[in-house]
RNA sequence: GCCCGGGUGGCGGAACAGGCAGACGCGUCGGUCUCAAAAACCGAUGAUGGAAACAUCGUGCGGGUUCGAUUCCCGCCCCGGGCACCA
């Protein structure tokens, strides 16, 4: 009597045996194809939970699919271990943010170990080793070296409820901090930076390289550098009695052709000029109230479209270069100091927010595009000066449509991209009063922080020679273990941290304090797995080239931009340092869902949060994996339900068993006498092992299961149909050996036991070639073809898979349901499909 | 407002290049086995009408192209996500 499935004792067997042989353990090999397959590293948050088993079940199904292809595949795992979540459970527990780091990383190694997955532990690596780190404070030193590190005032954004800054992509939805979902505010604050901005066009245009990234997320990316094409156009200030002086205002404009239906301009609260020009003037009361009414704002409110619009007038005139006008610049509370020039020229007639603000204010609204089919048309076609100040829209028109009452543009067609923008640009130009220009959303990625547990920001500030980088032979700078951040300390609190000598004078001076954003830690890591245990250098070059880059990257969406971004940023900076040969470190990126239930993502916090030890406990890893897998399609949310699970039990018992008794049963020389069910079941077992091929390929894994099902249907009936006499044992066991090595990626554990133990292979499934199948065998010989009269199927009919087009008509034509649905008609056309069916016409 | 997804049985989902809608699984119902139950196995299962054969309807809504549309085109509705006073 065969043992019935147990999946528990065989799973942690064989999780020590493939340890014990180094079973998935790689090293770069010329000879073979590579392929990198790697899931996001995890934040070491306690336990693992079930968006961890799909991310990693997805990743091990892929990885060990191509190992079994013949391709040399990496696959490795570590930690994103710094981060402030440790601090703040540190103070909770009144511990140390490294004791609880690493308790949570030894937990989860043991999890994922538990899971099974083909992980090569030689390359693990956590971003708060000193051995790891120390490798980031060199990049930091390097990108100073070329100039993309930079150190400014600004305003930044502050999380009051995490005690530091944030960079903009670490603010999110309605001005609140990614990871505590505080309010964010405002503070100018002197900052690190990195000039990610540099490499602004290069992200964008790169994103065009990159077929195997899903759209949406490229969309998100290009939407957040946000490219806009313009022009720069200088404006000549006048003095307090309205005469222009020398000094010029700068504004970015992308409908330049619109320039003389400026009626005003516009300064940002926060600008400079604004505090300068009104200073002991009349118009410094309104003036303040607008700026300070805007300081008050918060994220939120100031991001609300509908709000209204505030400003006022102070005092100034600018002139207008294309037709000498003297306009009036006002402060308005909408236009932002951190946007082009956080200057505007106003255009109420093209633009909605101009529009409003001249209604709101009084001031005039000439119309300078109007489209063809609008009566000021007909009225201003030839018109070149300015006749009309006003127009009755309720809205502004920011289409396409002809200028007026633009000098001697007057008649152009123009709009976002039209020939009125080229030719006013080139008059700029030829000018000197403006040039084409483009402008990004982007900004610098903001990357200090004001915390303990994080990358120590190698540089010193020297009273007499500024800021001076930590020499390379000095790193790393350890991040010291004695800062106790129950009691709210930071760096800043350790004088024998800070206390320091100027390595360029030799004089007193102090160390920064500042951590670096934990998304530097993760920006590179992927490099860092192709030679994780180098102490001389970040990586070897050959090392990085072999493997890199990563083949099938997967991961969650919520770092559509974050860490995707940043991340593409890093390489082609590694690429101009020549530390890599290529611009992009994902080729191909799967964006898996969320895991949900009761429609909303589980959460300690909400209480709706089902365990994957639970279910390992109960199922075992094998039924688990398979089934998160089998739930959906990867990039789609999926919503738990534990009923199914059973059903994938039930699944791997059913398998089990098919292989257990076919493998008891003794090959007979008897030949076998049932040919046409056994025709079947081979043609079933051809078919399933390709189209699983290709599912796996296309990230189908829940209908590689199914396949995998109907296969195993297929076998069962054939064994309890045809007589035991009859049965062809040979293809009994080929059909379970190809079942085997079919289930391999998905419950690896089960499929060892059935081949080791229960088919007597010698050697690890996981070692073995994926089967190979003959998409001839996959034909079937038959085919039943639907037969429709006028659209509607009416009946059915079996023929010869080789069947001529002739011979189906007429098989078709002669049916009796087919004469009964065209009695009284003429048949007009009849068309056949090969292999799929027949449409007859008739009227 | 702009940009991406998505809408298919009671449920998760399938249909890859315009060709039999609902694979596979869950659930439900019926059956076999059993003293009984569980497990396991077998069968049925989109809706409506019909004893049945069969017929009609059916992939968010309305049009269109086509012999034929879940699939392509046009116009909407709803849900999810991203961006948004970005000049």
């Amino acid at each position: 009597m065969a043992r019935s499935y147990e999946p528990h004792d065989i799973e942690v067997k064989w999780q020590s045996v493939w340890d014990a042989e180094g079973l998935y353990k790689v090293s770069e090999d010329p000879a073979r194809p590579k392929k990198y397959v790697l899931e996001m590293f995890p934040y070491p948050s306690g336990d693992i939970h079930m968006g961890h088993v799909r991310n990693y079940s997805i990743g091990d199904v892929i990885a060990r699919y191509w190992t079994m292809r013949g391709t040399n595949v990496l696959h490795p795992i570590g930690w994103d271990s710094f981060g402030l979540p440790a601090e703040n459970a540190a103070i909770k527990s009144d511990s140390h943010p490294a004791t609880w780091t690493y308790a949570n990383i030894e937990k989860q190694a043991a999890s994922f170990r538990r899971m099974g997955f083909s992980y090569d532990w030689d390359r693990r690596l956590a971003s708060s080793d000193e051995e790891y780190y120390r490798w980031g404070q060199w990049i930091f030193i390097k990108f100073w070296e070329r100039g993309l590190v930079e150190r400014k005032s600004s305003p930044v954004n502050w999380c009051p409820s995490c005690m530091t800054v944030l960079a903009n992509e670490q603010v999110i939805g309605d001005g609140v901090c990614w990871r505590c979902k505080s309010v964010v505010q405002k503070r100018e604050l002197e900052q690190w930076y990195f000039k990610i901005t540099e490499y602004a066009q290069e992200l964008l245009d790169d994103l065009d390289e990159l077929p195997g990234w899903p759209e949406r997320v490229k969309a998100m990316q290009a939407n957040w550098i946000g490219r806009s094409e313009g022009a720069e156009v200088d404006f000549k200030l006048c003095d307090a009695s309205g005469e222009p002086t020398d000094e010029t205002i700068t504004v970015f404009t992308t409908r330049p052709d619109t320039l003389f239906g400026c009626s005003f301009f516009l300064l940002a609260p926060e600008h400079p000029l604004v505090a300068r020009l009104v200073e002991g003037t009349e118009y410094a009361p309104s003036v303040n109230e607008v700026v300070a009414g805007a300081a008050k704002e918060t994220a939120i409110d100031r991001s609300s479209t509908d709000k209204e619009k505030n400003g006022a007038f102070i005092g100034r005139c600018v002139v207008n270069p294309v037709n000498g006008e003297k306009v009036p610049v006002w402060v308005a509370d909408y236009v932002l100091m951190e946007y082009g020039t956080g200057a505007v020229m106003a255009v109420p007639c093209g633009d909605q927010r101009d529009f409003e603000f001249a209604r709101k204010y009084g001031l005039p609204i000439p119309p300078v595009v109007v489209p063809a089919d609008d009566p000021l048309y007909e009225q201003l076609k030839d018109q070149t000066e300015r006749v009309v100040t006003d127009v009755d829209w309720d809205v502004a028109h920011a289409d396409e449509g002809i200028m007026v009452q633009s000098g001697q543009f007057t008649g152009t067609p123009t709009g976002k991209h039209g020939e009125g923008v080229t030719k006013v640009i080139a008059w700029l130009e030829e000018r000197g009063q403006g040039h084409a220009s483009i402008n990004f959303r982007l900004r610098d990625w903001l990357i200090s922080r004001q915390r303990y547990w994080g990358n120590p920001i190698p540089a010193i500030h020297c009273p007499s020679c500024g800021l001076v980088p930590v020499p390379e032979a000095d790193l790393p700078v350890v991040l010291p273990a004695d800062v106790d951040v129950t009691k709210g300390e930071t760096l800043a609190d350790h004088p024998e941290f800070y206390e320091t000598t100027c390595p360029a004078c030799g004089g007193a001076a102090r160390r920064e304090t500042d951590t670096m954003d934990t998304f530097t830690c993760s920006s590179w890591y992927y490099l860092r797995y192709c030679d994780a245990r180098n102490d001389a250098a970040i990586w070897d070059k050959d090392k990085a080239d072999y493997w890199m880059p990563v083949d099938q990257y997967i991961g969650g969406i919520e770092h559509a931009i974050l860490h995707l971004l940043y991340s593409r940023f890093f390489t082609k900076v590694f690429r101009d340092m020549d530390l890599v040969d290529f611009a992009e470190p994902f080729t191909n990126l799967l964006t898996q869902g969320m895991v949900k239930l009761d429609g909303a993502t589980m959460s300690k916090s909400r209480g709706n949060v089902v365990a994957p030890e639970d279910m390992i406990a109960r199922y075992g890893a094998d039924a688990l994996r398979a089934y998160i897998l089998f739930m959906a399609p990867p990039d789609k949310d999926l919503e738990w339900s534990q009923d199914g699970l059973d059903g994938m039990y039930r699944f791997l018992g059913r398998v089990w068993r098919y292989v257990t008794e076919v493998a008891e049963e003794p090959v007979s020389d008897s030949p076998a006498t049932d040919a046409e069910p056994a025709k079947v079941l081979r043609r079933e077992r051809h078919r399933v092992v390709g189209k699983v091929e290709d599912d796996i390929e296309r990230f189908q894994f829940n209908t590689a299961l199914s396949a995998m099902m109907e296969l195993l249907n297929a076998a069962t009936d054939y064994r309890r149909t045809v007589p035991e006499e009859n049965r062809d044992v040979s293809l009994e066991r080929e059909v379970a050996t190809t079942l085997v090595l079919l289930l391999a990626p998905y419950v690896p554990h089960m499929a060892e036991e059935l081949w080791r133990e229960v088919l007597g292979v010698q050697t690890s499934v996981h070692r073995a070639e994926w089967p190979v199948w003959d998409p001839m065998a996959a034909a079937a010989d038959e085919v039943e073809m639907a037969v429709q009269v006028n659209g509607k199927v009416r009946a059915r009919l079996v023929v010869d898979a080789g069947a001529s087009e002739d011979t189906v008509r007429e098989l078709a034509l002669a049916l009796p349901k087919v004469a009964e649905h065209t009695e009284g008609l003429t048949v007009r056309k009849v068309l056949v499909v090969p292999r799929k069916l027949v449409s007859i016409v008739a009227n």
